[in-house]
RNA sequence: GGACGAUUAGCUCAGUGGUAGAGCGCUCCGUUCACAUCGGAGAGGCCACUGGUUCGAAUCCAGUAUCGUCCACCA
């Protein structure tokens, strides 16, 4: 206990701080006058970049000291160029900042990349309603080149407000790889995956039904349909000797098939494939009787007819059956000739008008007026989802192929495959661990009722399709398709139907080729994103040291949308996981559990947070009390009371400082009599503790011990006690404990930095006032080396 | 219809086999000495309910209820 005098005397690390309080800790800290010159000072440091290193021996305690450190790598999940950040974006950026700047502390090679997304229908009908609103006009008035001129400026004006609203959330990225999914390299590598798809049989074009939305004029993918419950009538319609159910009378124009179950007794007497001539609403019709499984007895009658065309099940019905079937209604919502009279006028009008005729004819049995019933609309901002069967280019997720190559645990190269036997295997394998992980089990169950991923949208904003046609024949364009009755909806063979089709990366050379005019699902480029920054499809530096990609933080609802379509486009294209770690966060809401959005006015602005309260207050406020994959309540109280404890920091710091002005400062400390040695001890549990945490994604537990060590055991405790020891105790306490301060001072600055970066440089910044970049806290090595894990 | 989550102090949430915790709020007291963006003290909970396992359950198991989310989609 008594030898600590003399090995502060030996200890090269032995100096004297006679600095004098800075004059900034005489007011309260202020985040506004601090931040921005913080976050330059990092930036310019160029300790974002991997590979700026601390060029340094083996003593240096600097924590980026090693060229052949290894990596730790991750992806900004890339926000939509559709306007300004959110909490969730916020929550994003401060739980990824987090482990970044943890794990450079830990003298990981750190790269953690920026990136936008195209987001292609949100921003485009973004731009369109813009475009209507401020000059009348629609996309078809400006045309494909000018309109996406229009989409493109807007997307920039975004994406440079997007990144200078992650500088505010201070957010150490390395903006010298900054991506778009729709720059150039990443276009290219869409291109790349598209053409190596279509070559392996895996993208087709074929006849199926889709989710049309005639609002936009385009297509979704399932996923991105969203289901509103409505009121409305629901009608029994007398059809021949049946009565249907059906909430949707104008689709029934061209009914000719009534379906019943099979083991339906009541039905017993008619035969599957029996006519039957009835008289319908446009006049005299044969039907004929479909038996099939589909059919929910208990519901209405038993019997409906189908609309192939405009039904997701019928169109099932059709397929089994080899069935008829024929377009009612037009991409504009509009009547077709088929509807007799009522050909060219709008479903919405129409509607009322056929419910009459029916009735004039007596073909209305009754009517349930309150029927609640479930309508599709486009989640995306679109209108109600009318179904259409169309031409379009899928992802067959069943169809087997051999796979290139394989760094994926039981599957071997050269092994034949699905790409959803690929999605499935790399997190059953346990290859990728998904946290928390009861969404493994909901990845699985939307791995098994996955259907072909239709691609193809009629967008004008996104990834052209790299396919060319050149045209040898009249034949019209796609939408005016006939369906050929008893024929596969999939035509594998393009070349056979009198043009000629090249899919490649480049434009193909010679006269006539002309592109196909869609563009793709947003997603398909986003699926590619943890490589595609990384330089592929070149074999690139970046790509062999930071992929597969560490961890992956996102919310937990594009878990469906962006992460298993990762999965899929990683492992197929480069034969391996593209992160090892998934940590789904909860959605960020309001203080009654709202969902945040312009219409119901409940959005609380990340940056106008910042401005009164500062970013750390913001960054803590979304990290503590939010366990993974729960949903979380911000307000601004709890920001504002964040707020304090930066101060608190502030003034702790002080404190400490104005107290051991003319105390030397030893590395190693050696604690002075019991009390000191279990003080060290309670600091250093802590801190294994936090580091645990931190490595299992528990940060939510690590800020709140940090934080109630800082103020109630650091200041509410330790401070305390010293006032009186510093003013009354004998020479070799005093000193022990001045030792102490300024140590625990250090790691916890160290140990919060990663919570509330801005605040902890600062006072390190007075502080220290280190000469040279290679002394800020940012690079500062983490408290404690290693951890025993568990 | 299926799956999952939540239910703990007035509010927001941690805790996940061993005598109930935090933040905010509330009450009282204090504060020229780092900080009123403060300190001290305190009130407040049969841990949703019913069974079971266990020496012992807020914690594990089964079921019920309420709220929420996702998936399916019955025309």
């Amino acid at each position: 206990m008594f030898f600590l005098t003399v090995r502060l005397l030996s200890t090269p690390f032995f100096c004297y701080h006679f600095k004098v309080l800075h004059e900034k800790f005489l007011k309260p800290y202020n985040p506004q006058e601090t931040e921005d010159h913080i976050y330059t000072l990092w930036e310019e440091s160029g300790f974002f970049k991997p590979e700026t290193r601390i060029n340094a021996d083996a003593e240096t305690r600097m924590g980026a000291d090693n060229q052949r450190a290894s990596a730790f790598s991750m992806l900004l999940p890339p926000p939509n160029v559709t306007g300004a950040l959110h909490m969730g974006h916020a929550a994003t950026a401060t739980i990824e900042d987090i482990m970044v700047r943890f794990h450079r502390m830990r003298g990981k090679k750190t790269l953690w990349v920026p990136g936008t997304d195209h987001a292609a229908i949100a921003t485009q009908s973004k731009v369109e309603e813009l475009l209507y609103q401020k000059e009348g006009k629609t996309r078809h008035d400006l045309g494909r080149d000018a309109f996406l001129a229009r989409v493109e400026e807007f997307a920039e004006t975004s994406r440079q407000g997007i990144i200078s609203q992650l500088k505010k959330m201070g957010a150490s990225l390395d903006w010298s790889r900054l991506a778009f999914t729709l720059d150039e390299a990443r276009s290219r590598a869409v291109r790349s995956a598209f053409t190596r798809m279509y070559h392996d049989g895996l993208i087709y074009q074929g006849h199926r039904i889709v989710n049309w939305d005639p609002k936009l004029q385009t297509t979704v993918s399932d996923d991105e349909v969203e289901w509103k419950e409505e009121a409305a009538p629901f009608y029994y319609l007398k059809y021949g000797p049946f009565v249907i159910g059906t909430a949707r009378p104008e689709t029934k124009f061209g009914d000719k098939y009534v379906v019943v179950h099979p083991k339906d007794a009541r039905y017993a007497n008619y035969a599957h494939g029996e006519r039957i001539p009835l008289e319908w609403i446009n006049g005299r019709i044969t039907a004929t009787v479909i038996k099939d499984e589909a059919i929910e007895m208990e519901f209405g009658t038993g019997a409906m007819t189908i609309t192939p065309w405009h039904d997701t099940t019928d169109f099932e019905i059709a397929e089994r059956h080899k069935l008829e079937r024929e377009q009612i209604i037009d991409e504009r919502g509009t009547l077709l000739p088929i509807a007799g009279e009522f050909a060219g006028m709008h479903i919405k009008k129409a509607r009322t008008l056929i419910v009459e005729k029916l009735r004039g004819k007596d073909l209305i049995e009754r009517t349930d007026e309150r029927y609640l019933h479930r309508i599709a609309t486009n989640s995306r901002g679109g209108g109600v989802i009318e179904p259409q069967i169309k031409k379009q280019w899928f992802v067959a997720v069943n169809k087997r192929f051999r796979i290139q190559e394989s760094r994926i645990k039981n599957i071997e190269k050269g092994q034949e495959v699905t790409l959803k036997e690929l999605m499935r295997t790399a997190v059953a394998n346990g290859q990728i661990k998904i946290i928390p992980e009861r969404f493994a089990k909901i990845y699985f169950h939307w791995i098994d009722r996955l259907r072909d991923w239709c691609i193809s949208r009629q967008l004008w904003y996104g990834h052209r399709i790299p396919v060319w046609y050149r045209r040898t024949d009249t034949r019209t364009g796609i939408s005016n398709f006939q369906f050929p009755i008893f024929k596969q909806a999939q035509n594998p063979n393009p070349q056979n139907t009198g043009e000629e089709v090249y899919v490649g990366i480049e434009t193909p050379k010679g006269d006539g080729w002309e592109q196909d005019p869609d563009t793709l699902d947003t997603w398909f480029s986003s699926g590619l994103w943890t490589f595609s920054t990384l330089g592929w499809p070149a074999q690139t530096k970046d790509l062999e040291r930071y992929h597969p990609t560490d961890v992956l933080d996102t919310g937990y609802d594009i878990l469906f949308f962006w992460v298993a379509r990762m999965i899929l486009m990683s492992t197929y294209l480069v034969g391996d996981i593209p992160f090892r770690t998934v940590y789904l966060h909860g959605l960020v809401r309001d203080e009654g559990g709202k969902k945040m959005s312009k219409s119901l006015g409940n959005i609380i602005d990340p940056v106008e947070m910042i401005e009164k309260y500062g970013a750390d207050a913001m960054r803590l406020s979304l990290i503590v009390g939010t366990a993974p994959g729960n949903d979380s309540r911000i307000s601004e109280n709890k920001i504002k009371g964040y707020k304090h404890f930066s101060n608190k920091l502030w003034n702790i710091a002080r404190f400490i400082m104005e107290h051991t002005a003319d105390a030397p400062y030893e590395e190693h400390f050696t604690a002075y009599g019991t009390r000191d040695a279990e003080l060290w001890k309670e600091l250093h549990a802590l801190l294994e503790d936090i580091t645990d945490d931190i490595l299992e994604c528990r940060f939510y537990l690590a800020a709140e011990k940090l934080y109630h060590y800082t103020w109630h055991t650091l200041a509410d405790r330790i401070l305390e006690e010293s006032k009186e020891l510093l003013k009354n105790g004998t020479p070799e306490a005093q000193r022990s404990r001045r030792q102490f301060l300024l140590y625990t001072l250090e790691k916890v600055l160290k140990s919060l930095h990663p919570f509330i970066p801005f605040v902890t440089e600062e006072i390190w910044q007075l502080w220290k006032q280190p000469a040279t970049k290679e002394e800020m806290l940012m690079v500062q090595k983490w408290p404690v080396a290693e951890v025993s894990n568990k």
